[in-house]
DNA sequence: TAGTGGTCTAGACCACCGT
DNA sequence: CGGTGGTCTAGACCACTAA
């Protein structure tokens, strides 16, 4: 699988080209959704890869180029190329969006894990998941507060099959990202997420647990995340009180 | 300001450093905010450029990688590399993030200027527009609506000094994307933008223009818009309807 | 066929980090 | 100091486009 000679070309594989550097991004790829090297671990050198895939250290370059840009590998010169993690300061607030609307007081945020359970997967989270409909799925309901103010409702359904020791009690104890600790015991990266953003009116339940009034606007916050590959992994929809606080975007 | 000769290298300007290649992008970037190319038009090659500059084309080449990664510059094999601009379809729905709930109905969209008029910018326009309190700005109010559906309601502020001509006259006659007018009339590109999202309810005025209840749950979306050097010259507030349509968003 | 961007290589040197 | 990523060069060849 690798162009070991000099001058040795690349050919189309079937219908589909790709530069050798992709090919090479796609064996990096492999290594690191098999676990070959571990989340926050170090990478072989370009050098070194460059000598294991037989090419030249150009091409591997490009290669971690491409993986740097999608965040799956971080380059610290000097030191090396690690594996991305959620463990990281830096990359708390990759997913979520939401920010204080007087910069500067980003505050304490506290998560209260209100459910976890296992049950069968609604219609619309097997769609989302690409489950059968029916299969076993974990759902989570948890409360986010800044500054002692509730402000974010997120109801969480996760594939039964890959969360399988995932209970009330392990998420409670827990503090830190979600996405750190499903990384770390479930082996499950969260890569991207797209996200459907609506405005809606807060019902009776919704509107005591957020602590603000029944009909008030909301946001609503639908993301599907996923993993290697494009694998969905994980549905969510979350309820946004935006009084003191925004949805940030940047528009490229 | 080259370095011409083989092995002469550039120095640190004073106390930031920057590669060979960021200097190179620097000066492509000067010549695109002067108008030397203009949006559409074939910039020269990269051959060229690097002889214009006294470097390689590999080092043009990278130059020109970020500038296409900003949108600034369009590459195509064969052909060459195109100034940027909000003409083409591609470019249509880079800045406005609604999308229809159920995929393909794409449908019609149809602009109605309301209102354009001339007056002192309030505090907080002057303030994002880094404008003195009270210099002349343009407000702009118009309603997008898809398949007959009022979806969108937008006030639009810029700054009075670079859109002398810009009349209720001018922009009703025009059909077409209003950064596509405002990049061929009056020099001005706008580059990216930040966005900041809550969740409202419709106050009278406004329920009436979007044909809602009031008290209606609407997203409001305020967004600043950079042209080059990251100068903000345009802010915008926007209301719209998500009943059939969302705001969509894609976190990497 | 000529010209453009796209890929790949090999080798040099720089900037940064830890020991 | 040695090793890593970061920059820069020169040259070869490929893929695509237009004339």
């Amino acid at each position: 699988m690798n162009a070991s000679s000099r001058g040795e070309r690349v050919e189309r594989e079937g219908p589909t080209f790709s530069p050798l550097y992709r090919q090479i991004k796609g064996l990096i790829t492999r290594s690191l959704q098999g676990g070959e090297w571990k989340p926050g671990e170090l990478i072989p050198s370009e050098t070194e890869l460059a000598a294991r895939f037989g090419v030249s250290q150009g091409t591997v370059r490009k290669a971690i180029d491409e993986l740097a840009a999608e965040n799956l590998v971080v380059r610290r010169q000097g030191r090396g190329t690690f594996v991305a993690t959620h463990q990281e300061a830096r990359a708390q607030f990759r997913f979520l969006r939401l920010r204080p609307d007087q910069a500067g007081e980003a505050g304490v945020m506290d998560s209260r894990i209100l459910e976890c359970r296992r049950l069968r997967a609604p219609g619309d989270v097997a769609r989302a998941l690409q489950l059968r409909a029916g299969e076993a799925v974990v759902q989570i309901r948890r409360l986010l507060s800044f500054q002692g103010q509730p402000t974010v409702l997120d109801e969480i359904w996760l594939p039964g099959a890959q969360f399988r020791g995932l209970t009330f009690e392990r998420l409670s104890a827990y503090t830190g990202p979600l996405y750190a600790l499903f990384e770390a015991e479930f082996g499950t990266r969260m890569i991207r997420a797209t996200e459907r953003v609506k405005a809606v009116a807060a019902d009776e339940a919704t509107a005591k647990a957020l602590a603000v009034a029944a009909g008030e606007p909301l946001l609503l916050v639908e993301r599907v995340t996923y993993t290697y590959e494009d694998r969905p992994v994980e549905m969510r929809r979350g309820l946004y009180v935006t009084h003191r606080h925004h949805y940030r975007n940047e528009l490229g």
